[in-house]
DNA sequence: GCTTGATGCGTGTATATACATTCTTGCCAT
DNA sequence: ATGGCAAGAATGTATATACACGCATCAAGC
């Protein structure tokens, strides 16, 4: 009927998959995150400040896979409500410092159960394979931006 | 050093994982589709009413996979380009009835090419078992939206 | 010291996203 | 017929995202 039968092949579009799949599995987070007053870009944010110690905006721009601007707000969102610090660099004036505070410890430490059991909830339901291979993706298509 | 060694099962989030991967993947498709003026939502909403037919906001919402609040405004966006009409149901007059426009198609005729390459490179980038991975998780946990 | 380019960030603007709520309309039982 | 509930959509609000652009600062020469 349509006069358009090439563009059936959109239907597998990975822009579509990969948006779908984000949307869909940051919902799961989110709704689990919730009742600890945290979203997943707040969740992620202080996950890595913890394990990392503190860094630069854009080291955790880099970090996070996310463009440097939208690290600056997500990271002034944080500091707002007191999860993080956002201090000079001493050494570098253009640098900013971005540290964990102790309320965002506790935050992130009570937040880490349901993150956990959310983790091995939608583990299971798309299996390790297809978890590690997004895990991939994710680590490639990152390579993939500063070489081409 | 740090306190925290349980944290660093957080390294395998899923949800930084999938949305890095979607970050990663959109910006491809977005500097590609930019030279036709589309962004990688306008492009997917074009290409499904191009190939179903007009739809509901709701319908839309369904296929693609996001917030039927989220689907008005980019409805909405594209209407204002000219890309969609949106009309009342004669039927339900609660329904509106999203459909692309002859200049919507054209665009999207034009972009198609893009896309097919866009959507090429990475698909080699990755493998095509991540690609059909991918595809997977986003049509699964479409699915478990609405059981769980 | 001053110029020049590079580097790190912040802002303006536009889009994308979703939850809570409201509005409109349809439907159904009484 | 109508009152109440359900369904479809729009709006208010907050966050997430990125590009274009500008500002401050540093590093290298000179």
């Amino acid at each position: 009927m349509e006069a358009t039968p090439h563009l059936r092949e959109t239907v597998g579009c990975l822009c579509l998959a990969a948006r779908r799949a984000a949307r869909a599995i940051t919902a799961s987070f989110d709704r689990g995150l919730r009742a600890h007053g945290l979203r997943s870009t707040q969740f992620t944010l202080l996950a890595v400040l913890a394990l990392k110690g503190e860094q630069t905006i854009g080291a955790l721009a880099t970090i996070i896979g996310a463009d440097r601007t939208t690290m600056t707000r997500n990271v002034a969102l944080a500091a707002r409500r007191g999860l993080v610090t956002v201090a000079r660099d001493e050494a570098d004036a253009r640098s900013r410092r971005v540290a964990i505070t102790p309320g965002g410890r506790s935050t992130l430490e009570e937040a880490f159960v349901t993150w956990r059991t959310v983790q091995h909830t939608l583990t299971e339901a798309m299996g390790t394979a297809a978890a590690d291979g997004l895990r991939r993706i994710a680590k490639d298509r990152l390579a993939a931006r500063s070489g081409a």
